[in-house]
DNA sequence: GTAAATAGGGTTGTGCACAATATAATAGCG
DNA sequence: CGCTATTATATTGTGCACAACCCTATTTAC
């Protein structure tokens, strides 16, 4: 295999890398989440729920997707049907009618209680102690401020 | 907001950081593999397929599934796909039916000549030097394997 | 005041991911 | 030989993820 091949390898890409553990981290979650009856995408929109509630703070679809970097046309069917189960509600300013503001209900708020321990257990077992995740956690996160700041790639 | 409050913030999850890196990456891939007409995923069928081609092996659906950590459903209608536009074949095993191989077909390998600047070309303009990358993703391969031999978290 | 630009959401269509199930072939056993 | 378990792949259905487009409301320019 030349130098130039090297490059293509599989396990010499950060991005298999990255992809592969997301899904192995996201696939740990399942099952703990399947007690909460959510998926992982719904976890995170109800963990910014709760965080916003906690401050007194309003969300519109666009501070939920400014913060998790989802666009509109994943949000809207994911948080119609967090609606249908009366976890969240959709309402659209009476004022500015563009405006759709999206709050925990009661029964969404106290779901917060049963979620919890999820953090605690899902690395149960694994033997990753808590300053690797802390360390991998911010060294991720710098990465994903530089990849924002880039400038996109050439186009050619 | 109290300690345990503070488990479940958003910026406190390093699943949320390896989500949003991991989408930020693919999202810098995309209209790099644009140029060959690939998504993200089918990219990673090809490097597999170009890599064992190299060493001479055949590569069964299954193999694809083990290496890229991905089930027939999601392999099957990508496979597909790429035979439509004769980049692989599959064939069926004539002696074991059960049996399908994927291979790149000649212009399924042509094409890694014009992937080869694709790793180069993906993260320039974001000031993330090359020994960083290594480091992150030699972190994520160890993560990966812990988190496949850990037990299952627990169910309750 | 009105045209143009921008911003907030929604809709549609394609392509993953994965669970659950189906289908078919092989291997081992009584 | 027939029965059962296992292995390999396909099919179906749900839910993201994102591009492309639409519609409406607000803002800005003139």
């Amino acid at each position: 295999m030349t130098d130039e091949d090297d490059v293509l390898a599989l396990d010499n890409q950060l991005c298999f890398a990255l992809y592969a553990a997301n899904r192995a981290i996201t696939a740990r979650y399942r099952p703990l989440l399947a007690e909460l009856n959510l998926t992982y995408p719904q976890y995170l929109v109800m963990l910014v729920l709760w965080e916003a509630g906690e401050n007194g703070q309003t969300v519109r679809v666009s501070d939920l997707g400014k913060r998790l970097r989802l666009d509109s046309g994943t949000l809207t069917p994911l948080l119609k049907r967090l609606a249908e189960r009366d976890l969240v509600t959709r309402l659209r300013d009476t004022t500015d009618e563009r405006v759709v503001t999206v709050a925990p209900t009661e029964k969404g708020s106290a779901m917060r209680q049963q979620a919890r321990d999820i953090p605690g257990r899902l690395l149960c077992g694994t033997g990753i102690d808590q300053e690797r995740i802390v360390e991998l956690r911010e060294e991720l996160r710098s990465v994903l401020s530089l990849l924002e700041a880039g400038e996109a790639p050439s186009g050619q």
